[in-house]
DNA sequence: TCAAAAGTGTTCACCGTACACCCATGG
DNA sequence: CCATGGGTGTACGGTGAACACTTTTGA
């Protein structure tokens, strides 16, 4: 009898899964942008725009579909939210407290992602209610989503120093200045500007660019990108990034 | 009506939780242990003794049940393995692809747990038909089992050079040799002797006993223990770990 | 007395950090 | 011509890595 059934439903009769219980799976992100003309860094964060909990803020979220695994959920979400697929991101880890969603039973992933400010689509934004706060001015937001940001801002200042993953907030073209403002957003501790020059310029990937940023001074400055093939390669060989 | 209902019904109403897709979630461990007599990192693997799949080697893991956050499942499921209680124990990382389990959709959080490798409680092993297994001579696992213990060492690697983890694989008193072959088993790579004594020293967070180990050798070496009381102190004042 | 492990210092290269002045330019 | 930000070098202390010989003692 058992050994005609099809392999899974023996597997699931045997483990008795059926008696296990079963939860949603949500994904929650933590949006990271850097506002290159405030020199700060941002998080982007929705308001409910339904009771209950409505006006409150909350970070952009969904539910894991049977058809997908955490990281298309996520950035299934993230797409929903600022229209730009291939963002980079990654998972910060699993919230399950029994009563963290007083509604029913969630276990949420919280995941961090990077964006460059200036490539969202405003009108999904808008349409969200969705607002960019800079990290000193995060308001209480829903649930544990607090706990999650104050994660994901860790994380973020661990993962910057060990691997070039500031440039995902920089356009692709940016100024010694913008770099280091970024690093000190992220650190959130002042860096002195020859040292940091000079270590960012022994790493030897970056290409400095014959054009100059005239926006901020009169003399101008150099404009830089971040040449990932190099890294990519550098790495491969066994250079670590740090700084 | 509505108004009438009570605040959960309310927002499994609005938000429409119904219509969203349950999972079961599994938690699987990754319990390291340190030989002192091999002078090997192991793994404890169980080995399944049922259909199908009957006799590979698995993690050992439950399901995350309805009266329980996460911690506290993994934390059931080292003790139903080991017998212990208050394991040191840190959550890795959710591992989610659609097809991981065949049986059904499962979600699951893995975690790496730390354990003196005499304390475990035997008979409780035997009953799981669990072993002890080199780091170098891992057997295929069901599932994704072996991502996830790559991934617990990787991660043990970086926490035990940055926190003074290693402590909890080792018994109360342990010696230099000891410790040093412990960091060499985590790292995966030889250590000179002098440095790494001079490294330890300089911490200043162990306390030297006046008692020798005889086992190793005829001039007999000393014992120490770990001073957990002043690593915390240090580390309040800004103190950094650091091997 | 000898084999086997324990214990112990010095030197050097490199890296992180502190620190201040001249340059180019638009207004 | 001057105010503003851009760009650059040096000196010092601390840390990580390489390296070898003496001590103890049980068999």
């Amino acid at each position: 009898m058992l050994s005609e059934q099809p392999i899974q439903s023996i597997r699931k009769t045997i483990q008795g899964y059926e008696k296990e219980d079963k939860a949603y799976i949500a994904v929650d992100c933590i949006i990271f942008g850097f506002d290159l003309n405030e020199e700060e860094l941002k998080i982007l964060l929705v308001q409910r725009d339904f009771e209950p909990q409505k006006g409150e803020w909350s970070l952009m979220g969904g539910f894991l579909k049977k058809d997908e695994n955490l990281d298309e959920a996520a950035a299934r979400v993230l797409y929903q939210l600022t229209g730009l697929y291939d963002i980079y991101m990654e998972q910060l880890g699993v919230f399950s407290e029994i009563d963290r969603d007083p509604a029913d039973r969630t276990v949420s992933i919280a995941y961090y992602a990077l964006i460059n400010i200036i490539d969202h689509n405003q009108e999904m934004v808008d349409h969200h209610s969705a607002q960019w706060f800079n990290l000193s001015e995060i308001p209480r937001l829903i649930f544990d989503h607090n706990k999650m940001v104050n994660s994901a801002i860790q994380r973020l200042q661990y993962k910057a120093s060990v691997q070039p993953i500031g440039f995902e907030l920089l356009p692709e073209k940016f100024t010694m200045r913008h770099l280091q403002k970024l690093y000190e957003a992220i650190l959130q501790r002042e860096l002195d500007k020859r040292n940091f020059t000079k270590k960012i310029n022994a790493l030897d990937i970056l290409i400095k660019l014959d054009e100059k940023d005239k926006e901020s001074s009169k003399k101008g400055s150099f404009l830089y990108t971040f040449d990932k093939e190099k890294y990519l390669q550098k790495r491969a060989e066994g250079f670590v990034f740090k700084i």
